[in-house]
DNA sequence: GTCTATAGGAAGATAGAC
DNA sequence: GTCTATCTTCCTATAGAC
């Protein structure tokens, strides 16, 4: 489909990133897009649909720059905390998409459209988490009273919190990883030596 | 100070909270205030102003609803997690202080002005949910070798994270609550029968 | 599909009286 | 300090040509 729709949808991204959601101007992110408003309004028909579509976006390429990490990982338990830590880096595309993520959030408690997309991007992240606790569990890495989905929901949800007080400048970012693998290893127990 | 100034931050802290900071419009705030729009240009110079003393506003005030049902606990264990399951209730007070609360997070990451007071009022919260947990293990109510500040600073913004999640509609409530419990024990070891 | 130009309206901000 | 009335700016959205 028409990758000047890409384009432009990447564009959105980024403006998001600099601006939020709410500071989406239709002219700057012409501009960003090197593309004139009319046509932002031909293929997205009012801003609202462009900010729909913004988040679908997001959303399908929300997962995809921990996937090297992940490969490298050793196990199972070493794979979550790549997935998990994968959302706190400071690398371009990082931080866009962690933005962007955030305001998407911050949007749909305003816009009852935005939600359904988002609880099924968020159901699938923390599915692909819970799995990996229970591969933990079977490797011996993970204790095995703990449920997985409800480890894995409180797990993402965290690294949502880290992640908004990383981006908002109430968290330095090592300290946010390394708290983040500590609650790792309250939530799984400490790992086995 | 002016009371009447006061009276215009509560009206503007409800209308973030129904259509954000973005959404505020200083008309829709001047007739909810029941005031005009020329004393709100009075009083805060510009919108801006506005936006800022209100979000500092939110910051002083962002505690209190809670003390009761703190007062009413049992024990350290049962104070801290009163304190965070405070934030995730369903009474127009918390929600609306919750997602003005969100709004000023996610305001900061464009606004390096709001940063300040947001960091002193996170670290605020975190001290006192890390005194607690340093009380709960002087009654031997938590495992002593969880650092207080790590767990404390996990577990607020876990509340953070979940609350985002609640009102944003990916996330029950009650679910919410249950998830906060888990983490609690999770962090300070499952309490002693 | 894409542009230039612009209509039209919403919202921020101010003037001036009381 | 507070209001009514109004100016001005900015931004979404469309018309119409290519």
């Amino acid at each position: 489909m028409a990758d000047r729709q890409v384009l432009i949808l990447e564009a959105a991204v980024r403006v998001i990133a600099r601006n939020g959601v709410r500071g989406l101007r239709v002219e700057e992110l012409a501009a960003e897009a090197g593309v004139s408003t009319a046509l932002i309004y031909y293929h997205f028909k009012d801003r609202a649909g462009l900010i729909r579509r913004t988040l679908g976006f997001i959303s399908d390429r929300a997962t995809g720059y921990t996937d090297e990490a992940i490969e490298d990982a050793e196990d199972a338990r070493e794979e979550l905390l790549e997935l998990l830590l994968g959302e706190l880096q400071d690398i371009e595309r990082v931080r866009e998409n962690s933005i962007a993520w955030g305001e998407l959030r911050a949007s749909a408690i305003f816009d009852a459209d935005l939600r359904g997309p988002l609880a099924d991007s968020t159901r699938s992240w923390t599915e692909d988490a819970a799995e990996m606790i229970r591969d933990a569990q079977k490797a011996g890495l993970a204790d095995l009273h703990v449920e997985p989905l409800d480890a894995a929901e409180r797990l993402t949800a965290l690294v949502e919190g880290l992640s908004e007080r990383w981006l908002s400048g109430s968290l330095g970012l090592e300290r946010a990883r390394g708290l983040l693998a500590g609650a790792v290893d309250a939530e799984l127990g400490r790992r086995p030596a």
